[in-house]
DNA sequence: CGAAACGTTGAATGGTTTCAACAAGAGTGG
DNA sequence: CCACTCTTGTTGAAACCATTCAACGTTTCG
């Protein structure tokens, strides 16, 4: 962390901070999560913290640092899937999966914990509410998947670009930067290719059209908004996949008390 | 199912099949599998069986017939993110969020099963190897989306197209179906476009030129592969994602009675 | 039969990649 | 501290791939 330019405040317990966002945790429940992590850990930048086909035995928790996901193609191509910020927790999607199907790597020097699949298991047994703010992890990451799904899928390169900076940028707000008109950003044009189904030198040039049509800066590790209502109007952002939603667990104990543990309605019959 | 050319066996209970073939489950288990779901009902072809934004209260698994979830963008494109086969297990994914995030559409008439997702939690509170089995499912689901950005991202139309209809194919082996040298397939060259992240014009000219390259022909509804050794070759097709591996339950197990709940082993230091 | 969805083809256009080269910054070791 | 290296960023020109537009054939279904 020699420059330490893009360092932020780490938060004392990520894991417990994202699932109580989800769910009210007890001060009881709250010690088990704790309990979930092992010791804090130093990792340097460009470190693979785990390799595709490696056996998974743990999640991780970035108490500061960025990261991503990755897989590589026999090509030697690769594409990113996901990247990790200050706070998020990583892998759970993978923890019932023998083998890692994506490798982990570090971007920055990252501070991590490690949280135990084992450990997560026995509690969710022990404990309703902490399933279901595990099982809300889970979601949100296979939400993310799908929207970067339609981003490279859908959406033109500008608007690809654009939106993924926008993302990036709505994940550090709700970790509780400030990133509203910019944020530092330590990923390259190379990053921002792999993980966008184009070539670095044309993040390049897209980034230059960003810039000269007054919509954002990415320069120097920094990224800009010039213009928050004409990117959101580009790219069609909607940051209702990354915002913590209250789970449905609401919704479901409502329908236990009623009694009806099974309601069949009829299926829409809506054409298109 | 005037034609009823893609008619295929249809299993009796996929839910069970599909969740047994995770974790073996006893004969008491099974029916708790069997209670989650309500009667079987037919749904015509091209008919949205959920809409985004719907809120999300079951689960659906298809009897028999072809269905695909996908995501609209404001300009009126669409990104296919999956298709469901018959036998498959649908939606489990987004059972835990509060409104759904994807459409769920029918391509041809469907016999499904509703699966109520409070059952569901209720079922997986009481038995361990049922939330097990449950989290395996939705593992499988994210991983196929993985791939599918990896395709969407990282590969040429040709081999993006080839592995596509590959992964189908491989699925309905699984299945129980013969698929290994061609299969009745229903999707329409503008479905195979939405998936892909390609116009229904390219996906043409796409088969044309895997059919004079002597690798595959589909037309008539019908897959045929010619050379899967150079399909395989050609996309990098490793059917690992999709095949029902036995859950990670075997080493936690083991790491249970070896009374080791939390093992925070050194994270590894390769550097790229 | 007629309508609607699906498939097929050509020609022109435009977006993206490729290849090649060079500039700028960060980190390393003498 | 400077020279060196490595990574990252930047630009131009040519080649390629995919889309667009437009038209027509085919199949399916009511």
């Amino acid at each position: 962390m020699a420059t330490g330019w893009w360092k932020m405040a780490a938060v004392s317990d990520p894991l417990l901070a994202r699932l109580g966002s989800v769910v009210p945790l007890t001060a009881e429940q709250g010690e088990v999560v704790r309990r979930l992590q092992g010791p804090a850990r130093v990792v340097p930048a460009r470190v693979t913290i785990r390799s595709e086909n490696d056996p998974v035995a743990s999640a991780y928790a970035i108490r500061e640092g960025w990261a991503f996901a990755c897989k590589m193609l026999p090509s030697g191509e690769r594409q990113v899937t996901d990247f990790f910020l200050p706070g998020d927790v990583i892998g759970f999607g993978n923890l019932f999966l023998k083998v890692a199907d994506q490798s982990i790597e570090t971007i920055t020097e990252t501070e991590l914990v490690e949280i135990s699949g084992p450990a997560v298991r026995l509690a969710t047994r022990q404990s309703p509410e902490l399933m279901d703010a595990f099982l809300s992890l889970v979601s949100r990451e296979r939400a993310k998947l799908v929207e970067h799904l339609v981003d490279v899928g859908r959406r033109n390169s500008v608007a690809r670009v654009a939106h993924l900076l926008l993302e990036v940028g709505r994940r550090l707000e709700l970790a509780g930067h400030d990133a509203r008109n910019g944020y530092a950003c330590p990923l390259s044009q190379y990053l921002l290719a792999d993980a966008l189904g184009l070539t670095a030198i044309h993040v390049n040039r897209v980034l230059r059209k960003l810039r000269l049509a007054g919509l954002l800066t990415f320069r120097h590790g920094h990224v800009t908004f010039h213009d928050r209502a004409r990117l959101v109007e580009l790219t069609g952002f909607d940051p209702a996949y990354v915002d913590p939603k209250p789970t449905v667990v609401a919704l479901f104990a409502r329908m236990q008390t009623n009694g009806s543990p099974a309601p069949h309605e009829a299926v829409g019959g809506r054409r298109h």
